[in-house]
DNA sequence: CTCTCGTATCGACATCGGTCGATGTATAGA
DNA sequence: TCTATACATCGACCGATGTCGATACGAGAG
């Protein structure tokens, strides 16, 4: 199950929350675990604040961590769904997908209802 | 630092979002760390679908995994900020932190800014 | 106080995950 | 074609983590 697969519960107050599937639950653990690392929490936030896709050639100085642990992370974030590559050249850019962070953001919101 | 410092980045639309420092890139790992397994997603889902405290006696059974991993799980949840743990008489109940759900879903929602 | 029950902790095991150097692959340029 | 460059993959190392049985702890009951 992907990311994007991922119930959005409108909450609707004394319906409640239903209880997620184990499959549902397995998919959300798989989606918090790619953000489970500091680096590629560094390489979300850094394309949030890039209105353009970046070159890995860019994340690898400031990161501050070898080529190879680079690609490592960027396809954590892509096999999650979180991250979209595209090839120009000999470079690699990566974009953060728009439809991922937005289920992510509601799956967490539902847990607002009882706030 | 906790999930409750992480700052809490009201969108200004021009202004964008800061880039996170290691420490903010860090704790922001941690909290998403602490939901990157399925147990404790359906611990997480469940107490959010449950007005009263939770028994770690109903964990068990419902979980399907022994007692010592499920109260393994619980710690990491409440080590995290998560949740809250409370005692009375024999049985441990645990409820969700709403501040730290709430910081949670600040979290992620700066992204949308870029939606 | 003793016994029982609910939880937490411990110890051990297997697996997973981050990291890097070395190597493979594909593209651009000469 | 040959070389250089950008990136991915591989192999290895090691620390982190999920899991459980055994055990320790703590509170209530008798």
């Amino acid at each position: 199950m992907s990311i994007r697969e991922l119930p959005v519960i409108n909450c609707c107050g004394a319906l409640g929350a239903p209880t997620l599937s184990d499959e549902e639950a397995a998919a959300a653990a798989a989606v918090f675990r790619a953000l489970a690392d500091p680096a590629r929490v560094r390489i979300v936030n850094l394309l949030a604040s890039s209105e353009e896709p970046v070159c890995v050639c860019e994340f690898v100085p400031t990161l501050g961590l070898s080529q190879p642990t680079v690609s490592h992370h960027l396809k954590k974030l892509t096999d999650a769904g979180l991250l979209e590559r595209e090839q120009s050249g000999r470079w690699a850019y990566y974009t953060l997908s728009r439809d991922a962070l937005e289920h992510l953001a509601s799956l967490v919101e539902f847990k607002e209802v009882y706030a």
